[in-house]
DNA sequence: AAATAAATTTAGATATATCTAAAAATAAAT
DNA sequence: ATTTATTTTTAGATATATCTAAATTTATTT
């Protein structure tokens, strides 16, 4: 049995190596969890003996299968309970990261899976995030960043990779949502800046949070 | 903020308090909460230290109002949780109590106002033990424990006050539910055990189980 | 290649929550 | 009223998870 703690780093782990870090270092996980680089050497140390990570000191770390494994249950456990908070219990989606964080380390396999039942088997989370299956997989999707999209097409917002509630609260008053549709211009040089229109009207999105919204070409 | 350890051992001295200890003694906090008494006169000083009790060497302890307070909110989520499992992800009442001691300790007001609403503002857990309300009263019921019951009555299971797996499973096997009408006959004076009858079926009770049988009478 | 800077790990503390064994206080028995 | 037994507290350890400051390793400049 993992502690929160070990959870969280697992958790953490996954989440930049998804973001691209091959070999994740030291440093992004303490940004990440907002502790110390020294409390992270403590953690992979301890993680190391578990036998859940990969780790080379001074090299940086990945999940080993296991520790995979159970990264990817807490994401799962977490998407599903911000759907529950939202479908059921009427929060906003800009409410539930944080009581999700809590309910994602509840210790109990069959609750899960009636959870997953009462919510008819969601496939997304209320920020379009896809939700990992019960036998640990998580599915693809052909979403691409509006930070990396091409130049003078059309999309539709399906999601955020993002949901922390300033960023979501942000989005609200941008008039951004799940199924909201954008035209793309250029992207500007200089600040990696995105020129789109939402309804005929123009705006200009910052790279930041670009990186954050998952559109599909249309 | 206080810690889940806290939060269990206010919640033990509540429940110790309405079985009826006055001052709750160090050794039936130990056995409540399968620690050693060492431990318990630790986190006595804390909790004093914090006020949350009053709390006297050698002599026993009592809940004051804060902690009190705290207890019975602990108390308000662990049976709101439990209806929620058996209400709606379709739980069984005997396999509830271990998932709801994890998800009592909760940080979010508004998740408990939410769900509340959600199950429609339950006055009885899926023991029929009355849910405090929001603003920490324990809404007082005319039950009676079985134990305590006056011969040659007829009465109503109302609930039961202890929600351990064993107990609840053996009482399934002994065909007593909520609602179950039951006659009293008599009880013995060697071991306090109560003649009864279901559906005209005799039976003896010991005083074990009948101690956590909460009766009305009809 | 050597010097400097940045990233990472280790050393040494602190805080929480446990435990066993020993000491102290209280209660019960003679 | 002493002695004995029980209950409770303290002393001293262990385990987890953090931190700051110092040491070490790796990366970048000059
Ligand atoms: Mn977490
Ligand atoms: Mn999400
Ligand atoms: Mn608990
Ligand atoms: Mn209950």
């Amino acid at each position: 049995m993992n502690t929160f703690a070990e959870e969280n780093y697992l958790k953490a782990i996954l989440s930049l190596s998804i973001q691209g870090e091959e070999l994740v270092s030291t440093n992004s996980i303490a940004t990440e969890l907002n502790t110390s680089a020294a409390s992270v050497s403590d953690m992979l140390k301890k993680l190391q003996e578990k036998k859940l990570i990969i780790y080379k000191k001074y090299k940086g770390v990945a999940l080993n299968k296991q520790g995979k494994s159970i990264a990817v249950n807490i994401l799962r456990k977490h998407r599903l309970w911000e759907t529950f908070l939202v479908k059921k219990l009427d929060f906003n989606w800009d409410e539930v990261h944080d009581v999700a964080e809590q309910l994602e380390h509840i210790k109990s396999e069959e609750l899960i899976d009636k959870l997953d039942s009462f919510l008819y088997y969601p496939k997304f989370d209320p920020h379009g995030e896809v939700i990992p299956t019960k036998e640990g997989t998580i599915p693809q999707t052909d979403r691409v960043l509006l930070s990396e999209i091409e130049e003078n097409t059309n999309g539709i917002v399906l999601g955020v990779s993002l949901d922390e509630t300033s960023f979501l609260q942000y989005l609200n008053k941008l008039k951004i949502e799940i199924g909201t549709e954008i035209q793309i211009f250029d992207r500007i040089d200089f600040d990696k800046s995105v020129n789109i229109s939402i309804n005929n009207k123009k705006q200009n999105i910052s790279n930041e949070v670009a990186k954050h919204l998952l559109i599909k070409n249309k």
